[in-house]
DNA sequence: TAAATTAGATACCGATCGGTATCTTTGCGA
DNA sequence: TCGCAAAGATACCGATCGGTATCTAATTTA
């Protein structure tokens, strides 16, 4: 009956929508419990401290985000088609969030500018893997003959990120879908641009 | 010696420090005595609890940012020159902020999603109060034949401000100034395609 | 199967939270 | 200059915070 690698997993996985939705400050130890009906001690027992199960947390958000982002990308074929189904993935934070809250990166970044560096650095990371994994998109697509060799990949990708984050917040704060959907229809069309 | 006009002030002013920087639940009432000397007494004379007073500092911080950014944009000449100016605006976000801690829309729209309903709404009134004044000078653009009439208003628009605030986002998690940069040079280029 | 280890529950700690009742002090109007 | 209203200081409230010491119960190991 006693299951100590789901107690730990389940303390995760719950955290982790308390964090990304509510906040990290604002998320108390008393709400995990609540959530998760284990009491301190079993969560003090897995977690050093609460920044320590935060960090955890984060890490296992990005985990589950990458995941489905690289199953939803790995069945496309080419360069395009591969970065469009990166724009629906973001496009869904909104309507079928893939993670409830948003982005954890956009949302890390935004409350733990000073407190927690360990937590901005862990953002950090996820950031950097993210813009990595387009540029090698695009790398591809121009050693394929799928994207003209013209792009400026690196431009591009921060391009892409930045707006499509932008967007999620945007579209956070209206409640409506407008402008991620908005953006995602401009990077459409920029991108077929330098398709072939 | 006393002026309570200035206490509100003084209030007012070092809370939208503290909100924009450390974030509006992580800040406490402790904190705001600290910084401006006075004590919970004064504070909760002049506004009557912590949520009026978000209210307040978040409209303050509104009024700070539109303020400084109309003063700079109201010198240029044409819709390229303003926008560019604004382009610039953001990019001292990490440089020379305006406003420490940030854009006041990004950090209220990724803190305040759910919690305190009135924030995100006052949030919200600002984006749409950007979005609306970027569309203006596009408009006045084309009217001036300064702009190509081919251009889409509202997808600039829109596309503009997601990529700026996103990309304040990734510098904000860097410490480097490379993304934002990157994408005002995106923008210049974009904008430039349109100009006649 | 007995002993030892581990998982989790319980009860508590000091600190801090937002908020308030009350008091003193200041400045202004009559 | 006197009196009164407003400004701000002080001291306190109950609730909640993160964290811990201790206890019980379940599981593993010998």
């Amino acid at each position: 009956m006693r299951d100590p690698d789901a107690t730990r997993e389940t303390i995760l996985k719950k955290s982790g929508v308390l964090f990304n939705t509510q906040g990290y400050k604002a998320t108390s130890i008393s709400h995990i419990t609540d959530a998760t009906g284990f009491t301190k001690g079993a969560i003090y027992r897995h977690f050093s401290n609460k920044d320590a199960l935060e960090m955890e947390t984060l890490t296992h958000l990005g985990d589950v985000m990458f995941a489905k982002l690289r199953a939803r990308i790995k069945g496309e074929t080419t360069a395009g088609k591969k970065l469009r189904t990166l724009f629906r993935f973001f496009e869904s934070y909104i309507s079928n969030p893939p993670l409830k809250g948003g982005c954890p990166i956009l949302n890390v970044a935004i409350e733990a500018d000073d407190a927690n560096p360990a937590l901005r650095k862990a953002a950090l990371k996820m950031l950097l893997e993210m813009r990595q994994s387009v540029i090698s998109i695009l790398a591809k697509g121009v050693k394929y003959k799928q994207i003209k060799p013209a792009i400026d990949k690196e431009l591009f990708a921060t391009m892409i990120i930045a707006s499509l984050e932008g967007a999620i917040m945007m579209s956070k704060l209206s409640g409506l879908e407008d402008d991620i959907k908005t953006v995602v229809k401009f990077l459409d069309r920029y991108l077929e641009e330098y398709e072939t």
